[in-house]
RNA sequence: GCUGGAAUCGUCUAGUGGCAAUGACAAGAGACUGUAAAUCUCUCGGCUUCGGCCUUCGUAGGUUCGAGUCCUACUUCCAGCA
């Protein structure tokens, strides 16, 4: 994997590259679609063409018990639509995507998160939103009520679908995204809740250092099995304390088995968004320049904003798509919930260049299609509404990368959010 | 015309003496950020100083401390018989 700088902002962080992967070229600053289960819910690889995405993020938790088999068809990029039909099927039988998937299934670069989120959405934040607002005053769920638990070694959890007892550590987590063969893979790390104290920061992120050395030698075995190169991002905690993050970020920056680093980094942790510049600039001022970063997990065109300002390249999150499915719609001047729109004949959002909009479909329209009752109505409906909210956030980062080529993205994003939050709609 | 059965908040529905009254749907408001999420929370007779107050279960009476619930009559609907 090769990563390109092809300008930098004044402040001397934010960028605009190009990470060259076995399956494709990625444009920076680049919003990833997230797939978690292999394949993005509601969306054909058409569709995802059709958006311009340009990579697919899935899960290596989720992903453990088809690893083996999607290591026997060379990777992610190589497996048959008629895999994940058969897979999808699986479960609760509800990810009707079976007619989606059968249309096509993304064959570009690819990046697996390590299963980290699962420690803290299984263990302390389980059952409970991780939201950037109201986690603030939230208190961690207490331990025997966990799915997860954390030891030293890994993480021991309860199969949230079939009650089954479970363990990944880090040499698990990158055997198995070794056998899914992501062109980027991240260091199985342990994400902190809001609530637990600068102490705990303390512990979690140092376990989480010691195991990225044990993610970076296991991957290191592996990076190669499937034929192509493998890439390892070490996935940076700390919390919000500035010690901690830029005390990661160098140890990270630094460590190496037998001469060999890491290949770039994920930005990790839970944010308050007044925060977020800050920390991501902590750790970005630290980290070395020609390393690709990944921020994990935020969506929101103010958090990628501020993300590619400090210096982030690529994103992903699930906002978009759940969001869509939950009948809220994106558009530049500002979100609008799909319910009260029943009468209405506009597009979702005037002059948008996504198919939805394109192809004439009105917001009642829409509505009537989201609150029909039929399964294929609503499944009609989450793939019109997934691909305008996932088009929206992808233009963004379009719109980030040229303004940054140009050199007024300050002002690009000065006018975008003006816009965005006077929220006319 | 006779004999049964039924009428409850937009719809369907629970309720057979302590009820402003169950559940579902619809409707309305909010949430959602490395997917336990086609999910979750709240509202859904009126007023309220949030302690309550008022008006409600086809209509009108009655029994009772108390009636959606029991009784009588009426109205409408359904089924069967003429």
């Amino acid at each position: 994997m090769e990563f390109e700088i092809e300008k930098v902002l004044p402040n001397g962080l934010g960028r605009v590259g190009e990470i060259k992967t076995a399956h494709g070229v990625i444009k920076t600053p680049a919003f990833l679609a997230v797939g978690t289960r292999g394949y993005v819910r509601f969306l054909s690889a058409a569709d995802l063409a059709e958006i311009d995405v340009q990579a697919m993020l899935c899960n290596g938790y989720h992903l453990r018990r088809q690893a083996p088999g999607i290591a026997k068809f060379g990777g992610l990029a190589k497996v048959p639509a008629e895999f994940w039909q058969a897979e999808s099927i699986n479960g609760k039988g509800e990810d009707a995507s079976a007619s989606v998937i059968a249309a096509g299934i993304w064959q570009g670069p690819t990046v697996t998160d390590s299963g980290g989120f699962q420690v803290m959405s299984l263990g302390s934040g389980l059952g409970k939103v991780v939201s950037m607002e109201k986690e603030r005053h939230v208190t961690n769920t207490a331990h025997k009520e966990r799915l997860a638990h954390v030891t030293e070694k890994g993480v021991e959890f309860v199969d949230p679908f079939d009650g089954r007892p479970d363990f990944i550590g880090p040499e698990e987590s990158m055997q198995i995204q070794c056998q899914i063969g992501a062109d980027i893979h991240m260091s199985f790390d342990e994400l902190t809740s809001l609530a637990d104290s600068y102490e705990y920061n303390i512990e979690a992120m140092e376990r989480t250092e010691r195991w990225a050395k044990r993610s970076l030698a296991e991957h290191l075995k592996h990076r190669d099995d499937l034929g192509y190169r493998q890439n390892l991002y070490a996935v940076l905690q700390g919390g919000r304390w500035e010690d901690l993050r830029r005390q990661t970020a160098r140890n990270l920056a630094k460590m190496q088995i037998e001469g060999i680093g890491f290949d770039g980094f994920g930005l990790g942790g839970a944010f308050l968004k007044e925060d977020l510049g800050e920390i991501l600039r902590w750790c970005d001022e630290e980290l070395p320049m020609e390393k690709p970063r990944h921020l994990l997990g935020l969506s929101h065109p103010d958090d990628i904003l501020i993300g590619a300002e400090m210096g982030a390249d690529t994103f992903d999150c699930v906002a978009p798509m759940r969001e869509a499915r939950h009948g809220k719609i994106y558009t530049r001047d500002g979100n609008f919930n799909l319910r009260k729109m029943a009468d209405s004949g506009e597009p979702l959002e005037k002059n948008c260049d996504c198919s939805t909009c394109a192809a004439g479909w009105t917001r009642g329209g829409l509505r009537a299609m989201w609150r029909s009752g039929e399964a294929e109505q609503k499944a009609k409906y989450y793939n019109l509404a997934s691909a305008h909210n996932l088009r929206f956030i992808v233009r963004l980062t379009e719109e980030i990368r040229q303004s940054m080529l140009r050199g007024d993205f300050d002002e690009y994003k000065k006018d975008f959010l003006a816009r965005y939050n006077a929220g006319v709609i």
